[in-house]
DNA sequence: CGCTGTTCACATAGTTCA
DNA sequence: TGAACTATGTGAACAGCG
């Protein structure tokens, strides 16, 4: 590819696969043959399907082995399809080029042009009379135009009031995650005693997955969801939970995760115990944690915007309604994307959009691998609940 | 052909002065020096004087004399203000290209491409294991993006949805529909008589239209728009209503339509009427009917609901007031959401409405692609009723 | 022969300056 | 005011790959 080009334009980055973009396409930043991938496969009834997972990483290497996850990212990063031309409107283009062409072929008929000259010339006896009528609106044209304007007055300027912030229904949405989040950082103490060691993980983690089961029935638009679907989603989607939620206690100086042990005291669990996993999992999920902007890991919004949208991924075995999921995931995505736009100016908001995005989809990758670590344990150590979700029984 | 050529060379001739054009500007055909004067005067609020009768005859000498039989000349020929950009659009436009030109100077942070390479080295891991997931389809993926854009776009109607149950505004406003509908498929007998032959559609469409205007007018919301917007909605749904129309009377098991001939008789009207027409209109007509599934079909309140959608489709021809249309749609998507809310459960509600959605869009593409193309009905045809229903005196 | 990605043509916005 | 200009984002077309 076109690659070459080192000094990377941050802003010049297709959203879909990370290539030299020229600009917008569809209304989206991509590079030149995601705009023809999409307009050539986004109005397509056929379905594709993936080769593996729903969750590829697109680069311009990668783009080409799955049209399922290159299209569906277009259309994540915000590519409409009603910017394509249909049939029709390509038609009608087609003719005024046509036109164009052929009066161009024709160096001819100097015809109208002498018309205009007429016109003209009868257009100066016009100037003979030099009377003031004053315009009254008594053609029809200008009626209408008088109406429109004035029934368009109104309309623009509350239009025109268009700022960046979070309208009324999409704050309800969001303030719904921070309330449903409330007590999920309440004081462990009570709960258990942390020993300085791998088994600590599996300790907290159930206790986190209580929390997080309970944290999602807060949530509406699980809680509708069927019971066959809201289990599926908690088993599928746990373990990245928990990741995500790791981050968010991280501390990148001491390389820990601050667990509020008790209302006073907050101790301090050092990330190497992962290394003590029999899997590789230290190194994945270190670089997962180092990456992570502290800017973003800080903001509470963003992280449970997150947490709602791995919550609701519709690529989990097992799910009945995945088109109601992946629904409500987009509402997410969409709620995602429009409180960066009221917190950054626009550029920032985009490009920190599709930053979060790429973590989601590193989330998943790490989710893999992670999902084995439990099976690494005597299954007597591990509480019924963690068995349970985690499909653990198979030992 | 040599027709065309002078039509052509027409084409290439300012619409408002004759001078010479060079192509389309605000939708219409004009000199360069109409282009800006539009941009400059369109969107002004004070209006101008006409020094003479209002009557002024524009040519390239003349035009600067009368800015007000300019600007009218420039709306008259189909100059469109709303393709001014507004200051809004502008700066976005301005910040965009000032994006680019910043980037082209500093060869920044290759923090993305970086992170991109890394990613199609794990991707590769991807390709070792070979699983065939579920995928959904591809319709219903974009459909689910413009679901999202519903949930959250403004709609007239206040939005409280406490319960399930429909509030009272909420029923007012369905009662409408079903009033303004009560008569729509009230025997046609007198009006007319059926031959089994394509041209009774064309008979069926004319009853059909009329009563459909008629029905629209009963509509508030329609009524309160401007008439030139009442025009254009009925002109470009007109096809669309008549199809819809069409699922409620038809019987999958005899491939027929239910015609109210009188009172007592029905009338099946066979749809392979449709094959005698030049396309394959037939097969797209027929699958649309049949995977309309008959627990919709039947449901008089989702038809409806439909078709209020449809009318007030802002995406039509010649709209004036796109946003004031959007509003009423919207309003009428979340009267369908709510509707299904309270006679389904949650999942099935939401997995119902995405897939009306998704109807709709399909109607549209049927218009767009297959009607207005093969069947060459042009929405022109319904001029002389529209004429006669508004009482409308063209000169 | 269908899918991909590169390169090009074109229409039509705004901008600038005499 | 208007001629000359730039910028953007559409589609078309072709060549290569499998
Ligand atoms: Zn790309
Ligand atoms: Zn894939
Ligand atoms: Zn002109
Ligand atoms: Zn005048």
């Amino acid at each position: 590819m076109s690659n070459q080009g080192i000094e990377a334009f941050d802003s010049k980055v297709c959203g879909v696969c990370g290539d030299i973009a020229l600009g917008y396409n569809f209304n989206a930043v991509t590079c030149e043959s995601c705009k023809a991938f999409f307009r050539r496969n986004a109005l397509k009834v056929k379905t594709f399907h993936c080769p593996f997972q729903e969750k590829c990483n697109l680069t311009a290497v990668t783009r080409r082995f799955c049209q399922k996850c290159r299209l569906e990212k277009c259309f994540l990063i915000g590519m409409k399809k009603e910017l394509i031309l249909s049939p029709e409107e390509k038609e009608i283009k087609r003719r005024k080029i046509m036109a164009n062409k052929s009066v161009e072929s024709k160096p001819c008929c100097d015809l109208i042009r002498n018309e205009t000259k007429i016109d003209s010339a009868t257009a100066q006896t016009n100037f003979n009379h030099f009377s003031f009528t004053y315009s009254l609106p008594n053609t029809i044209t200008s009626i209408i135009y008088k109406a429109v304007e004035l029934e368009f007055e109104p309309c623009s300027v509350t239009r025109t009031s268009v700022s960046n912030e979070l309208t009324s229904t999409e704050l309800e949405r969001l303030d719904e995650l921070i309330n449903a989040n409330e007590d999920f950082f309440a004081p462990i103490s009570i709960e258990t005693l942390l020993v300085g060691h791998i088994k600590d993980i599996i300790t907290l983690t159930a206790i986190a997955v209580r929390r997080l089961i309970k944290m999602s029935k807060l949530i509406s638009a699980f809680k509708n969801m069927c019971q066959d679907d809201q289990m599926a989603l908690l088993k599928g989607g746990c373990t990245e939970l928990m990741i995500l939620r790791s981050v968010m206690t991280y501390d990148p100086n001491k390389n820990t995760w601050k667990i509020p042990y008790s209302k006073k005291e907050i101790k301090d669990l050092k990330i190497d115990v992962l290394k003590e996993a029999k899997s590789n999992i230290y190194d994945e999920h270190q670089q997962f944690l180092r990456t992570f902007n502290e800017e973003w890991r800080t903001n509470q919004n963003i992280m449970l915007l997150l947490s709602a949208i791995i919550l609701f991924s519709p690529e989990r075995p097992k799910i009945i309604h995945r088109d109601v999921v992946k629904l409500e995931q987009n509402s997410y995505y969409y709620l995602l994307r429009r409180y960066l736009e009221s917190i950054y100016p626009g550029c920032k908001a985009r490009s920190t959009f599709l930053k979060l995005i790429q973590k989601v989809s590193e989330l998943h990758q790490i989710n893999e691998n992670h999902i084995k670590f439990f099976l690494d344990f005597n299954p007597h150590d591990i509480e019924p609940l963690l068995i349970e979700i985690f499909d653990l029984k198979m030992h």
